[in-house]
DNA sequence: TTGAAATTTGGACAATGTCCTAAACATACT
DNA sequence: AGTATGTTTAGGACATTGTCCAAATTTCAA
């Protein structure tokens, strides 16, 4: 393990633990046993830091989000991966807003992969209505600022209001959620499929 | 205009044009052509200050959500003014999950009024169930966490994927989602009401 | 007018992110 | 082996932040 992963597994340890903002480079530093010129060395700049966490977030992501679904309950499946990834990174979807104000990189990237992910989840959707799953008169638009809103802000409402649960009762909490959105839209198969996800939670 | 209310006035001016972190209490004073220590008199920290404009918003919420409501329309309308509410405090909502982490009067406060907005809503829900506007399965719980989930967030979301649009072009967009929410879950007289509402945005 | 209270001032303090220079180390080439 | 080159580490300087305090000033009632 090279000092840098050592620099990135401890700084997303902390930040996760306590808030991007409020773990300084020095009190890292003093916990590597290193100094903080050291970390400035590896990443001129905190943000540098920070980019390189969510470089990492979004990698996982995508990698979790590549396989095409055929079936709701897959898609449903694909989403609970997601938060899990989310629980992993929660330091960054917590300081999202700040992040995106403030930090050019990630918000520059963020807009790429947006549209992206917009355009995947239209997609799903389409193809899920084709498959079968979703009623052809389903307001997919609805859906998927629903879901998007859901999925950026998920664990933020769960640090505010569940944090006396632990994080997978959070996820199967706001997944169950998801799920549930969906049921009116669904077909008797698509219904079948969410009552079979809710099941396996 | 006392000098108190010159400083809640310029704070919140520039707290929601740049962010609360991101304004400093001497950029604050020499915009006032004050000195810093003379904020601290009023405001001992910052965190006193921002305490100030939450309790402010607080209040204004509560005047807003006073009222009881018998119809769909008037629930909704009712929430078109809290979203008002939002944009006009809207630096508290962007650093709304900070604040809690932080600021221990915010988040104590907080932890009392969320109790009271919860069941509030459920009696919403409950009474707009026994009028007739809710068909009587429609899942209470779950529209009650979509709906505080979209309160509390909707204008993080605006800020970061709808900019360009102008706030009163926000509420509008997720007021619309709002509205959307409870078609599947209304009765006739319930989705006449939604149309009525969606066309009067 | 006087005296006490309220307000304002100016600066000190520790902590933060950033930046820079010099020392230490490692590696490759002669 | 010795040297030169590039990488890594150490240590401290700098400006900015929120906080705090004592002295100076202003306000206002007795």
């Amino acid at each position: 393990m090279t000092k840098e992963e050592k620099i990135v597994g401890k700084a997303l340890e902390m930040f996760n633990e306590r808030g991007i903002e409020y773990v300084g480079l020095r009190e890292l530093a003093a916990t590597l046993g290193i100094r903080v010129g050291n970390i400035t060395y590896y990443f001129p700049t905190k943000d540098d830091l920070v980019n390189r966490l969510a470089q990492d977030l979004s990698a996982l992501n995508e990698r979790t989000m590549g396989e095409e679904n055929r079936s709701l309950f897959s898609f449903l499946n694909q989403y609970r991966h997601v938060f899990e990834n989310h629980v992993q990174y929660r330091c960054l979807l917590l300081s999202f807003v700040h992040l995106m104000e403030q930090n050019k990189v990630i918000s520059a990237r963020y807009k790429e992969t947006e549209k992206k992910r917009y355009s995947t989840i239209v997609a799903n959707l389409s193809s899920l209505q084709a498959f079968g799953y979703l009623v052809p008169e389903a307001d997919t638009d609805f859906l998927v600022s629903v879901v998007t809103l859901a999925a950026r802000f998920w664990i933020s409402e769960a640090a505010l209001s569940f944090r006396h649960l632990s994080p997978p009762e959070q996820i199967t909490q706001y997944i169950t959620l998801l799920a549930k959105l969906f049921i009116p839209y669904a077909t008797e198969k698509g219904k079948d499929d969410i009552q079979r996800f809710l099941a396996s939670l």
